[in-house]
DNA sequence: AGGTCGGCCTGGCAGC
DNA sequence: TGCTGCCAGGCCGACC
């Protein structure tokens, strides 16, 4: 999610006011179930009005009432390209590695002479256009609280998590109940929490549910103010890497020093992904973790 | 209904 | 060198 707000934040001010002149779908992926031809009809001529997220969903809301939902997956980036082009130091990049033509599914020319590009090797990303009654519907059925919302409060949290019997690492992956957060966030919310991954949402007690809820906030905006992390593929609207990756406490430093106690930092699966936790600072038990240094 | 697991994709890399 | 096979992970659908 710090990732998608991060290129919302950025395609904002440069996207409201545009009209999308003409939209090139070069991947059917991209659109999928919908054909390139009906996604790229429904959006050519449009204006851009706002640009929000919902989740990790980028959604241009378009004059017509429409909007052009996009989600980037893994590897997906969308990349403003100026009027001026070369001027963006992150283009410059982009041909570089290759990526701009090599992974391009999707581009957008906007009235300006500017280009929204989408590209993803994975092909995982996907884009469709429905209006706000349907979009309404679509989010409904899926998603839960905005973590960065007021209405992610110590109570709900207590309430989303009292029967659940899976551990709380899927839970937070699951989109149902608070969204935004992906398998990095996840790590990084319940070591800022304390709370081993595995621990079940019914065995939680209340200060518990004020350290999970306080872990996903601070983890989601930590990520938001470097910018999103750049394990591998991210890139922002302008093509430049996010900094969160150099800053994870736990997420992908299996067999380093926990930065809190100095405990191995270990790996484990859960739900199918990989997860980091202290086995010293995230105990399942009661029993209070021992400090060994600062 | 909640939980679990495999599938979708491709690039990168370890291991032989 | 070149091949195989595994891993990355957001979300969905199938199944228990």
């Amino acid at each position: 999610m710090p990732e998608v707000e991060t290129i919302r934040r950025q395609l904002e001010p440069d996207l409201v006011g545009r009209t999308i002149e003409a939209v090139e779908v070069l991947d059917s992926y991209f659109s999928k179930p919908e054909l390139p031809h009906v996604f790229e009809k429904a959006v050519e001529g449009r204006e851009i009005v706002d640009v929000g997220r919902r989740g990790k969903y980028l959604i241009l809301e378009l004059a017509d009432g429409n909007s052009v939902v996009i989600h980037l997956r893994m590897t997906g980036s969308l990349i403003l390209v100026d009027p001026d082009g070369v001027e963006n130091p992150g283009d410059a990049r982009i041909y570089e590695a290759d990526q701009g033509v090599k992974h391009l599914k999707a581009r957008f020319s906007l009235d300006d002479g500017g280009e929204l590009r989408f590209t993803d090797p994975r092909r995982f990303g996907r884009g469709f256009v429905a209006d706000d009654k349907a979009l309404e519907v679509y989010f409904d059925s899926r998603l839960g609280v905005e973590p960065l919302s007021p209405e992610f409060t110590v109570e709900s949290m207590a309430a989303m998590t009292a029967n659940r019997t899976g551990p709380l690492k899927s839970f937070l992956l699951n989109q149902k109940g608070v969204v935004g957060v992906g398998n990095i966030y996840a790590d990084e919310a319940l070591f800022r929490a304390r709370i081993h991954p595995l621990t079940t949402g019914a065995s939680l007690k209340p200060e518990h549910h004020k350290a999970l809820r306080d872990g996903v906030v601070e983890a989601l905006e930590r990520g938001l103010d470097l910018g999103g992390a750049s394990i591998d593929d991210y890139r922002d609207a302008k093509g430049e890497a996010g900094s969160m990756q150099n800053e994870f406490l736990v997420h992908r430093r299996e067999g380093e020093d926990c930065p809190e106690c100095g405990e191995t930092i270990v790996r484990i699966v859960v739900g199918g992904r990989s997860t980091y936790f202290c086995p010293n600072c995230q105990v399942k038990l009661r029993k209070p973790p021992r400090r060994r240094r600062a």
